[in-house]
RNA sequence: UGGGAUAUCGCCAAGUCGGUAAGGCACAGGACUUUGACUCCUGCAUUCGCUGGUUCGAGUCCAGCUAUCCCAG
C-alpha cells in the first residue's frame, strides 16, 4: 500500500486541497512543482506547501515542455489542424514528471487535484469521470497504465464550490485562485503570434464556400478552427462558420450554420485506457470536445485508427482536437481526430 | 451632360398617410472554459449623399447640386 505519496501542486486551490485531503487520511506527502515555462509561477505552491507543512520539490520540466508540447502544437497549427496542448503536456510532462519525480526521491504514488477518478475494468486501469459539471476526465484520456497504477485522485467526488469552501475552512490562501484557463505558456492567449514569431506570417488566402467561390481574404490559416464564426471579418449577412481548413490551398471553406455538423469521423493516434482494443461494429459514448456531452456512436476499424459514426451529426468535429471514448462513467480509450 | 433609376451605421437592409432612425452580418467588451471553438449577455447611426425650401415637425414633400448604376449615344 502506498503510504509516501507526491502531490503536484500547481499553486491553485484544487491541488493543495488534494494534498490535504490525502493528509487526513494520514499519508504522508510532499508536493512536487513542475517548471513548464517561463510563466510558471512557483509563489502559489511554495505558499501552499508552507501551509500544508509539507516540503516542495521542484523540477525543471521546461526542456521537455518546449520539445514535446510547444512543438508540436506550433507544428499542427501550421497543419491547419487545432491542437490541444493540454492532453500531451498531461501524459508527457505533468504526470510523467510527476512519476519520475516520486521514484527518484522514493515514494509510492502521485497526486493531483485533477477532478476525476480512477477504476479497474478486467485488469486494466480507467480514468473515470468526476460527477461534476468540473469532470475533467476528457483531458486525461493519455494517461498510461503505469501513470494510472501510480495514481491518486483525491477529488473524485467532490465539486469546485465544496473544494473552495474546504481551503477556506483549512485557511489556504488559495481558497480563492482564479481557475486556470486558456493556453498556460501563452499568457495573452494569442497564439497566432507566437507561431508566427517563430515561423514568420502566414499568408493571406482566400474564404471560399463548398462549391469554391471565393468569399474574401482570411488573414493566414493558424488563425482559424473548425465550427469558428467570430474573429473572420466579412459580413455576408448570415453567420459563417469554418468548416474545413486546407493548409495545402492556403484555403479556408466557410458554410452556413447547421453545415457544420458532422456524421462521422477519423481518429488516429488511439491510446487504450479501460479497454485494450475494439471490435468493429463497437458501441462507445464519444466526447468529441472537453465541454460537450458524452454522445452514443458506433466504431470501426479504420486504416490507421478508428471510424467513428455519431448516432446524432456532431459539431465541428474538429481535426487536432481530442476524441475520447467512454463506457459507463469510465475512459475507455482515446484518440485525435485525423 | 439625351432618357431612366438609386443614394439610411464597416456590409446588407427596413423605414407606413411627413411625427421624431427596425433587423441581420461584421465589430467591441463581458460571462462560460485547464486547449482552440461554440453559446450567452451587453454595446454599436442626435443621424439618413450635399445645400437650401415647405411645414409646429422631414430619412420621408419640393428645388438645385454631387455620386453611382442602367438604357440609348
Amino acid at each position: 500500500m502506498a503510504t509516501k505519496i507526491l502531490v503536484g501542486l500547481s499553486g491553485g486551490v484544487d491541488s493543495a486541497v488534494a494534498a490535504r485531503l490525502l493528509q487526513e487520511q494520514g499519508l504522508e506527502i510532499a508536493g512536487v512543482c513542475l517548471r513548464m515555462h517561463p510563466y510558471s509561477d512557483l509563489s502559489g505552491a511554495k505558499a501552499a506547501a508552507e501551509q500544508l507543512g509539507i516540503p516542495l520539490i521542484v523540477e525543471d520540466q521546461t526542456a521537455l515542455f518546449d520539445r514535446v508540447v510547444r512543438e508540436s502544437f506550433v507544428e499542427q497549427y501550421c497543419l491547419g489542424k487545432t491542437p490541444n496542448p493540454c492532453v500531451l503536456c498531461n501524459r508527457y510532462v505533468k504526470f510523467e514528471g510527476l512519476l519520475q519525480a516520486a521514484q527518484k526521491n522514493g515514494f509510492d504514488g502521485i497526486a493531483t487535484g485533477h477532478y476525476a477518478g480512477k477504476t479497474s475494468v478486467n485488469g486494466r486501469l480507467a480514468v473515470r469521470r468526476s460527477p461534476g459539471p468540473k469532470d475533467q476526465s476528457y483531458m486525461l484520456w493519455g494517461l498510461t497504465q503505469t501513470q494510472l497504477a501510480q495514481l491518486h485522485l483525491p477529488l473524485t467526488e467532490l465539486e469546485k464550490p465544496a473544494v473552495r469552501e474546504l481551503a477556506r475552512k483549512w485557511g489556504l490562501s488559495c481558497a480563492e485562485a482564479p481557475d486556470s484557463q486558456e493556453i498556460c505558456f501563452l499568457p495573452d492567449g494569442d497564439h497566432a503570434s507566437y507561431i508566427e514569431s517563430l515561423r514568420g506570417a502566414f499568408p493571406q488566402g482566400n474564404f471560399v464556400d463548398t462549391q469554391g467561390r471565393v468569399l474574401g481574404k482570411h488573414r493566414g490559416i493558424i488563425r482559424y478552427t473548425i465550427g469558428q464564426r467570430k474573429g473572420l471579418g466579412i459580413a455576408l449577412g448570415e453567420p459563417m462558420f469554418v468548416l474545413k481548413i486546407d493548409a495545402q490551398a492556403n484555403q479556408v471553406v466557410l458554410g452556413r450554420a447547421r453545415e457544420e455538423y458532422m456524421p462521422s469521423a477519423k481518429v488516429g493516434q488511439l491510446h487504450f485506457g479501460g479497454v485494450a482494443s475494439f471490435e468493429d461494429g463497437e458501441r462507445f459514448y464519444i466526447k468529441i470536445r472537453s465541454a460537450a456531452p458524452a454522445v452514443p456512436c458506433t466504431l470501426r476499424h479504420g486504416e490507421q485508427g478508428a471510424e467513428v459514426l455519431f448516432d446524432t451529426p456532431q459539431r465541428a468535429v474538429t481535426p487536432g482536437q481530442s476524441a475520447v471514448f467512454y463506457r459507463d462513467d469510465w475512459v475507455a480509450f482515446g484518440g485525435i481526430f485525423e
